[in-house]
This record gives structure tokens, C-alpha cells and sequence, in this order.
DNA sequence: CGTAATTTTGACGAAATTCAACAGTTGTGG
DNA sequence: CCACAACTGTTGAATTTCGTCAAAATTACG
């Protein structure tokens, strides 16, 4: 079986995107496909699973509310992703999942997952979390270090190219659906900042917006307004 | 052996502090200790270090620049934290490990964790970065949207809880020698905000803080007003 | 086709930054 | 031990970024 460490990954990504559902594919595991509607609660926090959940269509994030309501996106995840891997680790996730578009879902017997080569899943989850790490710290110094309209840039960036890699991107243009409001939960900015953000990067002629599709008319000049490097994403592009 | 599922964390820390060594030690792993003065860099992005580093006094952080010399600091590390997980996993690191003050370090050679059994080795390193994942998260809670005193306060409460469960803290006291400045890099704040968060926090009568030593005058004010919910620490206290 | 959700805009206020100056602390070599 | 330099902390004033409130315009959806 083929290794996370193995595989010619950039190539992989150049000639055949990775299918959404190759976690399941690639470990021959069972999956039950389930449509849930936008604005969804797929976990809650402290929920004790029994399958874990892959996603297949959609956008959907991992979120946490504070008590006074505020409520902070920590994650947007895409096809491919898997929604809850602390179910994988730990059998208990400690976050909440929520669809942000109509989202079609896997649902994996994590019964069915103990049976693999504890080598392989190791191989492969390691590299799938390390991923999300990488992810994750670089929202940190965009939450900590960037002002609104490069935060926002740097998110754009960041999806087109993840979208990509899964073959739902190409090179200035992907599906967005993802409300100002959510947006603004993932940015750290409120409903209104978000939309006089996207104002902004509409006025200067850096992207388009209509019907849900989004393209990036100068993608170089919003990767430079965004300081968006792609390191920390290409050096995993595909884990299975 | 003791894998990680199995031993009774919450007692544990309750009756025995784990010893910042305990990684080593656990898996009898040699060690060589190493002094490191303050603001020092530990590890640069994109090394490919043969060792990893187990802190074992003082206080140091994961960082990342942008090109216009914003700093952010993605992670800060207490004694018993492996500065670099990600050298053990992939034998290279994508982000920055400098000192805040001065250090000691252990340096444990990769051969040699290579050779320890895969399925223990995988049971402490997932509840390592499970744990840090659940920090990281906090943090883009924090820096999304708590505003700077509440910050402040959030990061105190989580360092005096990650001190205490090493035996470096006591109920409402620690060492604290961080610059304002680097915790402006932590927070997202400049320097001179962070002194006014101080002041504020100070005024009022939540902190007293002199000659390095942090006191918390009200912990749980301080905890109310950070918002903060130890779950995410108390589920995994000790790894080894 | 009508209702609800979302987006857009303006006016005003709060939070945080910038710039600048100064005080205090720490560390170093003489 | 002192003098000095470098770093760290403190404070004020002006400015920028972002939030809040409110209302209107547009879009999505049953």
C-alpha cells in the first residue's frame, strides 16, 4: 500500500487532482453519503461519534462560541477534508462542526478505521494534521498580524489554492458561497467590516463576485497585498 | 509500557507534577542538555534539524515573520513542550523556534526515537499535537475575537494552568519574564497596547506583577473576564 | 410573488496604532 | 562599584482601523 511519505504528490496534483472521497477509497473503507442543508450543525462540541465524517461536497467549517455570542470560525474545510479526525484519535471531538453551504458528506465507521494498519493510519493522519497545522498557525499571524482587507485576500488565496488541489479551483476562479456573515466569523471582522473589505478588493480591480462564483482578476496582486505563500500548503499537497 | 490512553492523567497532576523531562525519560531516550541565552533563535523555517529539542527551562516560541517585519508568535512553549514535533514527524521544521528568556534544552536524536515502538510513539505524539492543536484554536478564538485586555487575560489564565500542571505554578502565582513586547507578538497587539492591557489589568487590581514574578489577584475575575473554559487543557493534562 | 436572508451604505463611536518623548532597568566594561 | 549604553516599560496626543446602530437595496427561496 502506498505510504503518505511515498507518493510523487506534486505530480499527483499536476495530472489528477485528489478525488474528495480518496481517504475512503484508498483504505477501501465503507461510506454511507449523506446530504446535510447550509447552515448546519454536523457536531457538536463534545460529542462522542461513531463514525468519522468526510466531506465530500460543500463548505463547512469547525467554529467556537464564547458565551456572550461571539462565535469564531476555526477552520473552513473543503471536499476532501476530513470534518473530525480528533473522532479518529480520540473518539470525542471537542469543537463544533457546522455546513456553511449544502454539503454532501461520507460517514465512516470509526469501527472500520481501528481495523487498519495502525503504520498507514499513522502515516496518513500525521500528514493530514500536520497540514491542518500548518493551516491553522498561518490563520493565527493573519488574525494576529494582518489588517482586514489582507486577511480576507490571504483567505481567498488560501481556498483557491486547497480548492485546487482537489481539481475545484483553476487558476483565478472557484464556487464561493460562503456568506459575508461567516466570512466575517472566520476573519475576526464584523458583517459590515467584511463587506466594505470586499468592497475594497472589488474596487481595486482585484476580484469579481457574482452568483456565487468567485474569480480572481489579478491573482499575483492579491497574493502580494496578502504576502500569501504557498509553503506551508504545497509541501503536503495530496495526502490520500 | 504506559501508553497514553491509559494512565489516569487528572491524578497524576494532582499528586505528581509531570517533570519536564518526562518525554525522555518515559522512553529512556538520551539526552544532552544545552543553555540558550534569551532571544535566541532555536530553530530557523525550513531546517532540517537531526535532533529534537524537549524545553526544559524557560519560556520560547514558534513564530513566523511576514515580509515587512510583522512578527507573529504562533505558539509559546513551557518546560516539558517539544519545541519541534514536527522534526520527529517530517525531519524538518516550516516554522521558527527563538527563546523569550533564557532556556535550557535537551536535544534528543531523531535515530534514536526512530527506533521506539511506532504504536507508543504515536499514542504520545497524537495526544501532543492534539493538545496543541486545541491551543492553537484558542488562540485564533482569542485573536478573532477577544478584544486586547481579554487577551491578555486569556493568555495568563492558560499559562498559569499549562505551569501548573508542571509543577511551575501555584494557584495564583508564576514566573514571568516574557517582554511586552513579545507578548504583543503573541497577542496580535504593539507594544505600547499591550503596556496600556497591562496597566488596565493592573488598575484593575486583577495582576501584580514585579521583579518577574506574575501574581493573580482575583483568578476567577480574571478567568470570567478572559472568558476562559480550561476544557481544552483538563482533557489531556499530562502527556508523557 | 412575497417573505426572509443577505448585502450595501451612512453616520458615529470604540479599540487599537502610530509617533514621540521620557523614565526605569539591566547588563557590561572600566 | 560606578558610568554608560541598550533595552524595556510608561505615558500623551493624533490618527487609523474596525465596530455599532440603523436603514435601505438586493438577492435567495419557498
Amino acid at each position: 500500500m502506498l505510504t503518505a511519505q511515498s507518493a510523487p504528490f506534486a505530480l499527483v496534483r499536476m495530472t489528477r487532482p485528489a478525488a474528495p472521497e480518496g481517504f475512503a477509497r484508498t483504505f477501501g473503507l465503507p461510506m454511507r453519503e449523506r446530504a446535510i442543508p447550509k447552515q448546519h450543525d454536523l457536531l457538536l462540541p463534545g460529542a462522542e461519534p461513531d463514525v468519522a465524517h468526510l466531506l465530500l461536497a460543500g463548505h463547512a467549517c469547525r467554529n467556537r462560541m464564547l458565551r456572550d455570542g461571539r462565535r469564531q470560525i476555526t477552520a473552513i474545510l473543503i471536499p476532501g477534508d476530513i470534518c473530525d479526525p480528533e473522532a479518529i484519535l480520540a473518539h470525542r471531538t471537542e469543537y463544533a462542526v457546522n455546513t456553511l453551504t449544502r454539503c454532501t458528506v461520507g460517514e465512516i465507521p470509526l469501527a472500520r478505521i481501528g481495523t487498519l494498519d495502525h503504520q498507514d493510519l499513522f502515516a496518513i493522519l500525521s500528514h493530514r494534521l500536520r497540514r491542518e497545522e500548518a493551516i491553522a498557525r498561518e490563520w493565527i499571524v493573519s488574525l494576529g498580524r494582518r489588517v482586514g482587507i489582507e486577511r480576507m485576500a490571504h483567505l481567498l488565496c488560501e481556498l483557491r489554492w486547497r480548492l485546487a488541489a482537489v481539481g475545484l479551483a483553476t487558476e483565478d476562479s472557484f464556487e464561493l458561497r460562503i456568506t459575508q456573515s461567516d466570512f466575517a466569523d472566520a476573519l475576526g471582522l464584523t458583517p459590515v467590516h467584511v463587506n466594505r473589505v470586499l468592497k475594497g478588493l472589488r474596487d481595486g480591480r482585484l476580484i469579481h463576485l457574482r452568483g456565487g462564483q468567485l474569480t480572481l482578476l489579478d491573482r499575483p496582486r492579491l497574493e502580494k497585498l496578502a504576502q500569501f505563500d504557498p509553503t506551508y500548503l504545497e509541501l503536503w499537497a495530496n495526502p490520500a
